[in-house]
DNA sequence: TTGTATGCGTTATCAC
DNA sequence: GTGATAACGCATACAA
């Protein structure tokens, strides 16, 4: 930083006024008595000087920061800056800021684990943790020293608290939904659960749904949405499928966009459901069928659950599990032929 | 905040190890010698303590905190999502780390103002705006005391560094686009220069090159998304009119979605124009005509001149203004009958 | 009501 | 190479 002015202290305040630096600290603190002239005297110095408190200082001997730490896994996924909104007017309702950090925005652990370390040098008072890939392993350690909620995602190791919606349902009720319009012949775009503990266990909760009634399945697997093109081809290849079932809706709208460069209609050849509900790709311009993830509930949850936990009350509800939605759209259709 | 076991300092690492504190210091921050034995028992005992630096405290005595402060306005809209995910990338490679605050989702500017001082308090040491909605002069009191950077709306106070995509260029060529393809009666979803001082000149630099080239045009208030639906009526009040203008992408799909509704074919009976070309509604599946900013490079030029400013040079390009490009799809055409 | 003194955890500047 | 000690800006207990 290049030498710049030096931001004004209460010293420089009190000396303005004419007064000590503790009656400034009490005026600008609110803590403690003043006379009502002096105050006035040390507001007006305090507003002559430009002098903004120092966060850094107060929370220096206060031991307390009234700021808890996000960490998002990519502030540019619709998820996800969903949430940190949501998170974010929470935590302004009980009187918390709320700093962010995420990831570099690549996929390495790393990235993320440093993230956290960061938010724990800036001292804030908890974490919320909102990423599909960081292990549980990796976030142990934080919690272990910082009351920690773990948002959005599946949890239920016993000492990390959780809010987040069902995966199993989701995946369940859309392959009923498929099921019930008469489809057997089904592939899923599938996610190993070592890279994403949300994507996993949806798509092999909607595998697992599928089997059990009786439907074949065709996994492909398909972490990356770059590879939609593969997906598609693959896909075709198997003529007797007439449903795709992608792990997101951003994979559903890759994999359309794919279908539509081939010129196959959907529902009529082949029916596609998404999965989330957060965000753009909800319009009804693409009317895409898919589970729908109460994002603002889990967020607001989140906070309310960790600022629980920072008033040193354990919640009963240790790992909130919130109930989504099947929205039905127009791009699921009973197979033809 | 319940009463939790403190954290472990430098002091009780260094009881220990049997060193003095300063050696603690010294292995933890990396400057100084000590001894590769000494190093190595002072590293186990941290280790063992579950030692991680305060940073505020070394913020404190350093007068340094590494930290630069982004306030973008909702993480949740696409293009600020993006705006964030890019500086985040940039500064870290600077070797900066990048707390965020939004407002509280809402419309207040005094939220947004609250939200600044937020970040000075946590005396980051430079700021990135980005938000439509906070004028100049909000931010000016905070640019005199800090390294300011206004990234992705037009700015062009002297005394603010920033980096934006010209507005004018991109209503202006979206509406030449129109115009080429033959539209002579157009309705322009306007949004007041005094609501966003990034959708308000692209709607009028829209109507002005409309009416530059002799066409007609309707000027609708729209700066809200919700009223969609009172703009496709206004719309279709007017029969003669063969385009829509809208002021973003995300309004011209919310315009798209009521004219579903009214059975009104885009393009055939009407084009429509967005703006932006951030995130998912990039889709070809709906193929939206829009003006295409370049978000990645906005937020990484930002972060760019930011660190300039940090290090005491005052970049020579104080106001950059970066070049959008027309992203022609299937929702413009020529008007028929 | 107001002022004084002490400590928060760290780094930096000295001596040793 | 190592250890005391003085800041940093603020809050607070206590004395005036």
């Amino acid at each position: 930083m290049a030498d710049r002015p030096r931001n004004p202290t209460i010293i420089d305040v009190a000396r303005l006024a004419g007064v000590s630096k503790s009656v400034v600290s009490r005026v600008v603190s609110g803590r403690g008595s003043v006379g009502e002239e002096t105050r006035r005297r040390v507001l007006r110095a305090a507003e002559e000087l430009g002098y903004v408190v120092n966060a850094v200082a107060r929370a220096m001997v206060a031991h307390r920061t009234y700021t808890v730490g996000a960490f998002v896994r990519d502030a540019a996924t619709p998820f996800y800056g969903h949430l940190l909104t949501a998170m974010q007017e929470r935590a302004a309702f009980h009187g918390y800021r709320v700093v962010t950090a995420t990831g570099s925005g690549g996929f390495e652990v790393s990235d993320e684990y440093r993230a956290l370390e960061t938010l724990a040098m800036l001292r804030v008072e908890a974490l919320i943790v909102c990423s599909g890939l960081l292990p549980s392993e990796q976030i142990l350690p934080f919690a272990a020293r910082l009351p920690t909620v773990v948002a959005g995602r599946p949890e239920t190791h016993p000492s990390i608290t959780s809010v987040y919606c069902d995966e199993d349902e989701g995946g369940t009720t859309l392959a009923g939904h498929l099921l019930d319009l008469g489809h057997r012949e089904v592939a899923v775009v599938t996610v190993p659960a070592s890279s994403s503990v949300t994507l996993g266990p949806r798509t092999a909760a909607m595998t697992r749904r599928l089997r059990e009634r009786g439907a074949r399945v065709l996994e492909i697997p398909g972490p990356h949405r770059e590879t939609a093109g593969a997906w598609a081809t693959e896909v075709l290849r198997h003529p007797e499928i007439t449903a795709v079932m992608a792990p997101s809706d951003r994979h559903a709208i890759a994999l359309m966009e794919q279908l539509r460069l081939r010129d196959v209609a959907v529902p009529e050849r082949l029916s596609v459901t998404g999965y989330d509900g957060i965000g753009d790709l909800t319009t009804s311009l693409i009317g895409l069928t898919h589970w729908r993830q109460p994002i603002d509930l889990i967020g607001s949850r989140a906070v309310d659950a960790l600022v629980r936990l920072l008033d040193g009350e354990q919640p009963p509800d240790h790992h909130q599990v919130l109930n989504g939605t099947l929205v039905v759209g127009r791009t699921t259709a009973p197979p033809t032929g």
